[in-house]
DNA sequence: CATGAATGAGACTTCATTCAT
DNA sequence: TATGAATGAAGTCTCATTCAT
């Protein structure tokens, strides 16, 4: 079919281009209607090639899902554990989180997209966003800086505030980079997990 | 009227059995992931006879999708154009939210996990949660009660604290009905909307 | 492709054409080497239709290893149970093995060729050509009528000296029906087992 | 001689290697349920290496069978063709045949369980175990000393007897050294082809 | 000579859907 | 109208073998 070059090049540089050209495809139609062939056809490779660099789909999925849900994690976790009012860095926690949207919204598609497949069957120990913000949350309460309720309420928002924004960014309801309103998602933030509830 | 009655109940009916067992098992594990031998094994019909009720697996889940999608759509729609003043209604529209989730937390499961795959594909002139709170914040700002910014980042908000405490909830991070912290949620959603945004 | 007919019939009919053209083929190549799709070719069924009625392949050729293996268990367990002296016992348990494999020397060549890889996994407890054959030889010695000696080395002559003669039979080096010679085969057994070992 | 001698030995032994590799693999799960990849791991050299020594993995396997194979049926050669009455050589070949099983049972769970699949594809001029006792068998009716019957049954008994034995001991019927019992498979080998047989 | 990435054919299996009964 | 046997397309994966390096 390509008669001209061969490809013959190191492991590293294919598992690259499997990495990319898969998380494309999952980002779009999901993991399960994406199929090996077509991984294999964007990728130049034979489907049998694919199976030397990944065990099985799910394992390439999985593994996508797990390198880089993390990797956002240990961004957080550096800038939480810097110094600092919480509020300035639960801001610049988000800042980043806008940033790495903005510099991969495929990825940020794929994560949004497989997270119920793949967060139920994923070791606890994982770094996760969720318990960085969680964290940094329990944290402010401690500092009196933040109203002390269920921190899981308040994660959830601000979860939830930074994740729809992605959300609409992919769904084209939001346009321009999402780091631009970086400071309005935190200050939105803020004010949603610092009210004080009345009657409690 | 239905003389020999044996297994012979109105197709209504045997529809409404279809969807609880389809909604159940796509909720579980996805749409793709269900076969149709599954539904019709939990619905104790035979697969052949599924499709006197639906042409396809896929439309059985689109009209599940849709229609309840729609349902919740209405229910907002309701309390959105009655009286009363704006922060009033969004609370209650949250909270008729947080109602539904608790009636039904599967059916809420089902389209969190399915809303990617089908919101795309459809209908812009569906009846839509998102629009319904889209409207209400316009609203909001028409009457000065809202400061004027991008109304679908404001959106994104108000849905994104709603939807994530609903995903919360599905995973046990949240335990307790959803209902009886509508009011934080909806306090936090006013809040993170009417802040006032510096440099602006 | 075969315009004319598509078979609907019963599932017991469909599992035993299944069966027999499964056997003939496992017989000749080896289950390893007979594809499902030559199964379905000569079942004249689709690939998929076979899984409605064998779970896997390995299940089709597990199920037609025990059930023709201890179907001729089951014979030979008749006979042994029955009256008369032992050496009359063993002889018509040789003869009607012999009987057996003239009327499906192809189910034998199966069980001869597929033998290493099934007996290794198999219950215990499965009724057993081998145990029935060891169980007449250990009567004879409590009645003082076979020299008492290992009784699985015996077993093993006389195991040896049928299925020899059928596996000759099933390359051709053998002709005829084997149950022409059983009584040369029986007292062969009879005289390898009864020797009066020197020396011990 | 050999320089720089890392890695860089013998073709021979090497191959030496391949072939024990192999027949191990072989012996444990059938030719066909063994991967090349496999062999290649268990030698330590890499897939493509292989591919310099043997031709193909059935090479491999067919060469494995047909030199061991051959190598029996010259010892056995030998001792037909040397002096001595005929009861005494069956009984020398027989031993001969435990104690070549004694020094290698893996090589006969290998013969053992691939026989039907090469026997039938390979060159009847072949030097074969059977066709040695087969004629140890005729030469001892031309002398008298066997009762004249078909020799191929005959045969059967005697090449059942001892191979049942080895097949036992595969598969732990039967402990112990295999030569240890070789004098009780040659007493009763004898027996079962020189029983008078009634009738004739 | 050796390596190991890549191929490509083909195996097994699944499943939505159809249709004779 | 219901059943469930059958289809057929497609998918995942395996593996002997080749060949650029």
């Amino acid at each position: 079919m390509l008669p001209h070059s061969i490809k013959r090049q190191s492991a590293e540089k294919t598992r690259r281009e499997i990495q990319r050209a898969a998380l494309t495809l999952f980002a779009e139609k999901g993991v399960e209607a994406t199929t090996i062939k077509s991984i294999a056809r964007h990728t130049g490779l034979s489907e049998g090639a694919l199976y030397r660099h990944y065990v099985s789909k799910d394992a390439l999925g999985q593994e996508l899902f797990i390198e880089n849900f993390s990797a956002i994690a240990r961004v957080l976790a550096e800038i939480r554990e810097s110094k600092g009012p919480v509020n300035a860095r639960l801001s610049d926690m988000i800042h980043a989180f806008t940033k790495a949207y903005d510099q991969d919204p495929i990825l940020f598609r794929f994560l949004l997209l497989t997270q119920h497949g793949y967060l139920e069957n994923i070791d606890v120990a994982l770094p996760s966003p969720i318990e960085e913000i969680r964290q940094i949350i329990i944290e402010g309460m401690d500092q009196g800086k933040i109203p002390r309720r269920d921190p899981n309420v308040l994660t959830a928002m601000v979860m939830g505030i930074v994740l729809q924004a992605a959300t609409f960014s992919v769904y084209g309801r939001i346009t321009g980079a999402l780091s631009d309103i970086s400071k309005d998602l935190a200050q939105a933030c803020w004010q949603a997990i610092t009210v004080a509830v009345e009657g409690r």
